[in-house]
DNA sequence: CCTGCACCTTCCCATCATGGCAGAGTCAAC
DNA sequence: GTTGACTCTGCCATGATGGGAAGGTGCAGG
């Protein structure tokens, strides 16, 4: 079959298997004598796995992995376990900051009359960066901070 | 001020500032004759609004907006909690999807023994799409789907 | 057989916010 | 004057995806 059929039978785009083989996500397709790729079941199948995994949040470097050890017969659970925690972790971890974010915002915007005043927690907020969460504080809890950083920094006006 | 001490009071980088100049997002900088940059307060306020605004997640488009608001004298706080309630809107959905994807590898992760033996249900799922969160399904409950698509997705081979 | 159209090919550009590098110029301390 | 930190501009890269142009292919209907 041609790459738009089994594009729309692997709910992955054309445009994407195109580059899932580009970058070598996927081997190179098939071709028939005109170039059109050709794609088989074993096509379809990988491309299914590559979509489901997208729709867990893989990454295309992870998911490359996880497809090697999908074609490894030998391979190990507990390496695709491992895989797949480190990867939540990082989804919950990002799902934890949008929702920082997110009551942070809440508790302003409900401080907020929104009745057509200037006056407004928000911006004030957003001026003196009070009630809201720093980016990646708490990520590094002591600065490495080079030894003795001599000349570095200079005070100019 | 340079823009490097600029950066480092503001907590937005040198790179970024620059760059935030380029797209308009900020006013041109006063330049010495050398061409130096040269900031004042007024310039690091802004930045540092801009650099809350970019922790709370807003788009740099959005913030556009905002910084707009902040120097109108007669913006009305609705508009400015019409906006905030729309992020917040964004990052619990953002957040609800990457849970839910963690939920589902979770629920995975914890089906798979990890003990060194080559069955894996997370692998087999990725194959299937079971327990898959299909990704965006449910977003448009039913498909538009254009009344009489006469000869489109022949069917070939 | 010809035409038209859906489909395919490759290649380039855009997104969003950010970092990195290179080559050249500037500033201030010593 | 030398040195080294800093700054300037400009280009490239990221990740995953979409859009589009320019040109070739395959097939059905006339």
């Amino acid at each position: 079959m041609n790459i738009g059929q089994a594009a729309e039978a692997s709910g992955v785009s054309a445009k994407m298997i195109r580059y899932y083989e580009s970058i070598e996500l996927v081997p190179r397709a098939d071709r028939r004598e005109s170039g059109y790729r050709e794609y088989g079941v074993t096509d379809l199948h990988r491309l299914g796995f590559i979509r489901h995994a997208r729709d867990l949040g893989f990454s295309l470097e992870r998911i490359k992995v996880l497809l090697g050890l999908w074609s490894d017969p030998g391979r190990s659970n507990a390496d695709v376990k491992a895989i797949a925690r480190a990867h939540i972790r990082e989804l919950e971890g990002r799902a934890r900051q949008l929702n920082e974010m997110a009551d942070a915002l809440r508790s302003l915007a409900d401080a907020c009359d929104g009745d057509g005043r200037p006056d407004c927690p928000i911006i004030a907020s957003l001026e003196t960066g009070a009630n809201v969460p720093a980016c990646h504080a708490g990520d590094a809890p002591a600065a490495p901070e080079p030894p003795v950083p001599r000349r570095k920094l200079r005070a100019r006006h």
